[in-house]
DNA sequence: TCCCAGGCTCTCT
DNA sequence: AGAGAGCATGGG
Protein backbone atom coordinates (compact mmCIF):
# COMPACT_ATOMS: atom_id res chain seq x y z
CA UNK A 1 0.00 0.00 0.00
CA UNK A 2 1.17 3.47 -0.87
CA UNK A 3 2.34 5.74 2.30
CA UNK A 4 4.26 8.31 3.24
CA UNK A 5 5.93 9.85 6.53
CA UNK A 6 5.20 13.10 7.53
CA UNK A 7 5.20 15.37 10.50
CA UNK A 8 2.21 14.18 11.32
CA UNK A 9 3.00 10.55 11.09
CA UNK A 10 2.02 7.91 8.33
CA UNK A 11 -0.08 8.72 5.96
CA UNK A 12 -1.89 5.96 4.16
CA UNK A 13 -3.31 6.79 0.12
CA UNK A 14 -6.15 4.25 0.41
CA UNK A 15 -9.07 6.22 -0.79
CA UNK A 16 -12.36 4.54 0.33
CA UNK A 17 -11.19 1.16 1.12
CA UNK A 18 -10.61 1.62 4.90
CA UNK A 19 -13.61 3.57 6.56
CA UNK A 20 -12.60 3.44 10.29
CA UNK A 21 -16.16 3.57 11.77
CA UNK A 22 -16.92 0.46 10.05
CA UNK A 23 -13.76 -1.26 10.62
CA UNK A 24 -13.86 -0.70 14.08
CA UNK A 25 -17.30 -0.36 14.99
CA UNK A 26 -18.22 -4.04 12.85
CA UNK A 27 -18.27 -6.27 16.01
CA UNK A 28 -14.59 -7.58 15.18
CA UNK A 29 -12.36 -5.93 17.86
CA UNK A 30 -13.33 -4.83 21.64
CA UNK A 31 -9.74 -1.76 22.34
CA UNK A 32 -10.87 0.82 19.45
CA UNK A 33 -12.87 4.04 20.88
CA UNK A 34 -13.89 7.05 18.75
CA UNK A 35 -12.80 10.64 19.80
CA UNK A 36 -15.12 13.68 20.11
CA UNK A 37 -13.20 15.02 16.73
CA UNK A 38 -14.02 11.58 14.85
CA UNK A 39 -10.75 10.14 15.19
CA UNK A 40 -10.02 6.69 16.70
CA UNK A 41 -7.59 5.91 19.65
CA UNK A 42 -6.58 2.11 20.38
CA UNK A 43 -4.15 -0.35 21.75
CA UNK A 44 -2.29 -2.87 19.48
CA UNK A 45 0.26 -4.96 21.23
CA UNK A 46 2.51 -2.45 23.17
CA UNK A 47 1.33 0.31 21.10
CA UNK A 48 -1.17 3.12 21.21
CA UNK A 49 -2.45 4.69 18.30
CA UNK A 50 -4.67 7.24 17.55
CA UNK A 51 -6.10 7.18 13.92
CA UNK A 52 -7.95 9.50 11.25
CA UNK A 53 -9.10 10.36 7.83
CA UNK A 54 -8.06 13.35 6.17
CA UNK A 55 -9.12 12.88 2.67
CA UNK A 56 -8.00 10.31 0.48
CA UNK A 57 -5.66 9.23 3.28
CA UNK A 58 -5.48 7.69 6.65
CA UNK A 59 -3.08 9.01 9.09
CA UNK A 60 -1.48 6.89 12.03
CA UNK A 61 -0.53 9.81 14.37
CA UNK A 62 2.99 9.91 15.23
CA UNK A 63 4.07 6.44 13.40
CA UNK A 64 7.62 5.75 12.65
CA UNK A 65 8.00 4.32 9.43
CA UNK A 66 9.11 0.66 10.79
CA UNK A 67 5.80 1.07 13.19
CA UNK A 68 4.06 0.44 9.85
CA UNK A 69 6.23 -2.04 8.49
CA UNK A 70 6.21 -4.28 11.80
CA UNK A 71 2.74 -3.61 13.14
CA UNK A 72 0.31 -1.39 11.48
CA UNK A 73 0.70 -3.06 7.70
CA UNK A 74 0.06 -5.89 8.59
CA UNK A 75 -2.31 -5.06 11.88
CA UNK A 76 -4.89 -3.38 8.96
CA UNK A 77 -4.30 -6.20 6.48
CA UNK A 78 -3.25 -3.15 4.02
CA UNK A 79 -1.33 -5.79 1.33
CA UNK A 80 -4.97 -6.97 0.85
CA UNK A 81 -7.07 -5.78 -1.82
CA UNK A 82 -10.56 -5.36 0.06
CA UNK A 83 -11.89 -3.83 -3.18
CA UNK A 84 -11.92 -7.32 -4.79
CA UNK A 85 -12.47 -9.16 -1.70
CA UNK A 86 -15.98 -7.18 -2.45
CA UNK A 87 -16.46 -7.53 -5.63
CA UNK A 88 -15.79 -11.39 -5.28
CA UNK A 89 -18.12 -11.73 -2.73
CA UNK A 90 -21.13 -10.01 -4.88
CA UNK A 91 -20.29 -12.28 -7.65
CA UNK A 92 -20.37 -15.53 -5.23
CA UNK A 93 -23.61 -14.40 -4.00
CA UNK A 94 -25.84 -11.44 -5.65
CA UNK A 95 -27.85 -10.92 -2.75
CA UNK A 96 -25.17 -9.52 -0.66
CA UNK A 97 -25.11 -6.40 -2.98
CA UNK A 98 -26.88 -4.41 -0.56
CA UNK A 99 -24.45 -4.57 1.81
CA UNK A 100 -21.86 -4.60 0.27
CA UNK A 101 -22.96 -1.35 -1.61
CA UNK A 102 -24.11 0.49 1.18
CA UNK A 103 -21.36 0.41 3.72
CA UNK A 104 -17.53 1.29 2.87
CA UNK A 105 -14.21 -0.12 4.08
CA UNK A 106 -14.72 -2.53 6.70
CA UNK A 107 -11.11 -4.20 6.83
CA UNK A 108 -10.38 -7.26 8.84
CA UNK A 109 -7.83 -6.51 11.61
CA UNK A 110 -4.54 -9.14 12.00
CA UNK A 111 -5.45 -9.08 16.02
CA UNK A 112 -3.39 -11.09 18.52
CA UNK A 113 -5.12 -14.63 18.71
CA UNK A 114 -4.86 -14.70 22.34
CA UNK A 115 -6.44 -11.53 22.81
CA UNK A 116 -8.99 -12.75 20.59
CA UNK A 117 -9.53 -15.71 22.22
CA UNK A 118 -10.07 -14.26 25.16
CA UNK A 119 -12.38 -11.29 24.15
CA UNK A 120 -14.76 -13.47 22.45
CA UNK A 121 -15.05 -15.43 25.51
CA UNK A 122 -16.15 -12.55 27.12
CA UNK A 123 -18.41 -11.71 24.35
CA UNK A 124 -21.17 -14.27 25.36
CA UNK A 125 -24.34 -13.43 26.56
CA UNK A 126 -23.42 -10.09 26.77
CA UNK A 127 -23.43 -6.70 24.75
CA UNK A 128 -20.77 -4.94 23.20
CA UNK A 129 -20.67 -1.42 25.56
CA UNK A 130 -20.15 -4.26 28.66
CA UNK A 131 -17.83 -6.36 26.17
CA UNK A 132 -15.75 -3.27 26.19
CA UNK A 133 -15.81 -2.51 29.63
CA UNK A 134 -14.75 -6.30 31.09
CA UNK A 135 -11.86 -6.00 28.32
CA UNK A 136 -10.68 -2.73 29.73
CA UNK A 137 -10.59 -3.48 32.85
CA UNK A 138 -8.94 -6.75 32.45
CA UNK A 139 -6.12 -4.32 30.77
CA UNK A 140 -6.00 -2.36 33.53
CA UNK A 141 -5.77 -4.90 36.12
CA UNK A 142 -3.37 -7.14 34.59
CA UNK A 143 -1.64 -5.98 31.39
CA UNK A 144 1.26 -3.45 31.06
CA UNK A 145 1.42 -0.06 31.89
CA UNK A 146 1.98 1.86 28.65
CA UNK A 147 1.62 5.33 27.04
CA UNK A 148 -2.15 6.12 27.34
CA UNK A 149 -3.20 2.68 28.74
CA UNK A 150 -2.54 -0.78 29.11
CA UNK A 151 -1.33 -3.83 26.91
CA UNK A 152 -3.87 -6.97 26.47
CA UNK A 153 -2.47 -9.44 29.17
CA UNK A 154 -0.84 -12.59 27.98
CA UNK A 155 -2.15 -15.97 28.81
CA UNK A 156 0.72 -16.62 30.90
CA UNK A 157 -0.39 -13.82 33.07
CA UNK A 158 -3.87 -14.48 33.31
CA UNK A 159 -2.86 -18.57 33.57
CA UNK A 160 -1.37 -17.79 37.26
CA UNK A 161 -4.79 -15.98 38.51
CA UNK A 162 -7.28 -17.45 40.21
CA UNK A 163 -11.26 -16.50 39.45
CA UNK A 164 -11.10 -14.52 42.53
CA UNK A 165 -8.43 -12.57 41.05
CA UNK A 166 -10.74 -11.65 38.35
CA UNK A 167 -13.43 -9.99 40.68
CA UNK A 168 -12.73 -6.19 39.76
CA UNK A 169 -13.58 -7.53 35.80
CA UNK A 170 -17.15 -7.98 36.64
CA UNK A 171 -17.26 -10.76 33.89
CA UNK A 172 -19.87 -12.79 36.09
CA UNK A 173 -19.60 -16.28 35.04
CA UNK A 174 -17.36 -16.08 32.16
CA UNK A 175 -14.18 -15.54 34.40
CA UNK A 176 -13.41 -19.11 34.93
CA UNK A 177 -13.70 -19.36 31.20
CA UNK A 178 -10.78 -16.89 31.23
CA UNK A 179 -8.73 -18.68 33.15
CA UNK A 180 -9.33 -21.96 31.99
CA UNK A 181 -8.59 -20.79 28.42
CA UNK A 182 -5.35 -19.48 29.53
CA UNK A 183 -4.24 -22.10 31.21
CA UNK A 184 -4.98 -24.51 28.04
CA UNK A 185 -2.72 -21.96 25.72
CA UNK A 186 0.34 -21.71 28.53
CA UNK A 187 0.11 -25.72 28.68
CA UNK A 188 0.19 -26.24 24.93
CA UNK A 189 -2.99 -28.24 25.25
CA UNK A 190 -4.30 -25.68 22.57
CA UNK A 191 -1.49 -25.24 20.12
CA UNK A 192 -2.46 -21.82 19.29
CA UNK A 193 0.74 -21.33 16.62
CA UNK A 194 -0.49 -23.99 14.61
CA UNK A 195 -3.76 -22.53 13.66
CA UNK A 196 -2.73 -20.08 10.90
CA UNK A 197 -2.57 -22.85 8.93
CA UNK A 198 -4.48 -26.33 10.62
CA UNK A 199 -7.13 -27.65 9.63
CA UNK A 200 -10.03 -26.19 10.22
CA UNK A 201 -12.42 -28.76 11.65
CA UNK A 202 -8.79 -29.95 13.68
CA UNK A 203 -8.56 -26.06 15.23
CA UNK A 204 -12.31 -25.41 16.06
CA UNK A 205 -12.36 -28.90 17.82
CA UNK A 206 -9.32 -27.87 19.70
CA UNK A 207 -10.81 -24.54 20.79
CA UNK A 208 -13.67 -26.09 22.16
CA UNK A 209 -11.70 -28.37 24.52
CA UNK A 210 -11.59 -24.87 26.79
CA UNK A 211 -14.81 -24.75 29.11
CA UNK A 212 -16.78 -21.45 27.70
CA UNK A 213 -15.73 -21.79 23.99
CA UNK A 214 -18.20 -23.25 22.10
CA UNK A 215 -18.78 -23.34 17.88
CA UNK A 216 -19.33 -19.58 17.60
CA UNK A 217 -16.77 -18.36 20.01
CA UNK A 218 -14.11 -20.49 18.29
CA UNK A 219 -15.20 -19.37 14.91
CA UNK A 220 -15.02 -16.18 16.29
CA UNK A 221 -11.58 -16.54 16.90
CA UNK A 222 -10.50 -18.33 13.69
CA UNK A 223 -11.66 -15.63 12.10
CA UNK A 224 -10.44 -12.49 14.34
CA UNK A 225 -7.71 -14.35 15.80
CA UNK A 226 -6.18 -16.03 13.12
CA UNK A 227 -7.58 -14.33 9.95
CA UNK A 228 -8.96 -17.69 8.81
CA UNK A 229 -11.30 -15.89 6.35
CA UNK A 230 -13.43 -19.05 5.51
CA UNK A 231 -14.57 -19.21 9.15
CA UNK A 232 -18.23 -17.72 9.58
CA UNK A 233 -19.66 -17.18 12.83
CA UNK A 234 -23.03 -17.75 13.25
CA UNK A 235 -24.52 -15.19 16.20
CA UNK A 236 -28.08 -14.64 17.02
CA UNK A 237 -28.01 -11.61 14.54
CA UNK A 238 -26.67 -13.83 11.38
CA UNK A 239 -29.43 -16.41 12.54
CA UNK A 240 -31.84 -13.78 12.24
CA UNK A 241 -30.40 -12.16 9.12
CA UNK A 242 -30.50 -15.56 7.17
CA UNK A 243 -33.37 -16.51 8.43
CA UNK A 244 -35.33 -13.24 6.69
CA UNK A 245 -33.66 -10.68 5.23
CA UNK A 246 -30.74 -12.69 3.59
CA UNK A 247 -32.55 -15.87 3.57
CA UNK A 248 -30.72 -18.37 1.17
CA UNK A 249 -27.59 -17.19 1.56
CA UNK A 250 -24.95 -19.87 3.05
CA UNK A 251 -21.94 -19.75 3.84
CA UNK A 252 -21.13 -23.35 2.50
CA UNK A 253 -21.55 -21.10 -1.30
CA UNK A 254 -19.54 -18.09 0.00
CA UNK A 255 -16.03 -20.04 -0.23
CA UNK A 256 -12.58 -18.73 1.13
CA UNK A 257 -14.55 -15.49 2.03
CA UNK A 258 -17.18 -16.12 3.84
CA UNK A 259 -15.90 -14.63 7.17
CA UNK A 260 -15.84 -11.48 5.49
CA UNK A 261 -19.69 -11.52 3.70
CA UNK A 262 -20.53 -12.17 7.31
CA UNK A 263 -18.86 -8.96 8.58
CA UNK A 264 -20.84 -7.50 5.93
CA UNK A 265 -24.26 -9.12 6.93
CA UNK A 266 -23.40 -8.62 10.38
CA UNK A 267 -22.63 -4.55 9.95
CA UNK A 268 -25.57 -4.43 7.72
CA UNK A 269 -28.20 -6.17 9.95
CA UNK A 270 -27.39 -4.22 12.78
CA UNK A 271 -27.27 -0.81 11.20
CA UNK A 272 -30.95 -2.05 9.83
CA UNK A 273 -32.41 -4.09 12.35
CA UNK A 274 -36.08 -3.47 11.10
CA UNK A 275 -34.96 -5.41 7.93
CA UNK A 276 -34.04 -8.78 9.97
CA UNK A 277 -36.50 -8.55 12.73
CA UNK A 278 -38.74 -12.32 12.12
CA UNK A 279 -42.07 -11.53 10.29
C1' DT B 1 -38.53 -2.00 36.59
C1' DC B 2 -37.82 -5.19 33.20
C1' DC B 3 -35.71 -7.23 29.15
C1' DC B 4 -31.85 -8.70 26.93
C1' DA B 5 -27.03 -9.11 25.38
C1' DG B 6 -21.86 -11.32 18.79
C1' DG B 7 -23.60 -18.35 23.97
C1' DC B 8 -22.36 -22.01 26.72
C1' DT B 9 -22.82 -25.56 30.33
C1' DC B 10 -25.47 -28.60 32.69
C1' DT B 11 -29.37 -31.39 33.34
C1' DC B 12 -33.26 -33.80 32.10
C1' DT B 13 -35.73 -36.37 28.83
C1' DA C 1 -29.13 -36.13 20.58
C1' DG C 2 -32.16 -32.61 21.47
C1' DA C 3 -34.47 -29.14 24.33
C1' DG C 4 -34.51 -25.79 27.98
C1' DA C 5 -33.20 -23.59 32.29
C1' DG C 6 -29.70 -21.04 34.42
C1' DC C 7 -26.01 -18.20 34.28
C1' DA C 8 -23.39 -12.76 36.36
C1' DT C 9 -23.73 -8.33 35.27
C1' DG C 10 -25.37 -4.01 33.82
C1' DG C 11 -26.86 -1.16 29.45
C1' DG C 12 -30.97 0.73 27.51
Amino acid sequence: MEYKKTERGIEIKIGKCFDLKNTFDCGQCFRWNENADGSFSGIVGEKYAKVFRDGDFVVIQNATESDYKNIWENYFDLETCYDDIRKEIVLLDSRLECAVESIDGIRLLNQNAWEALCSFIISQNNNIPRIKGIVERLCENFGDKIENGYTFPSAERIAKLSVDDLAPLRAGFRARYIIDASRKVLSGEIDIEKMHTADMEECRKDLMKITGVGAKVAECTLLYGFHRLEAFPVDVWIKKALATFFNGISPENLGQYAGIAQQYIFHYSRLNPELVQAK
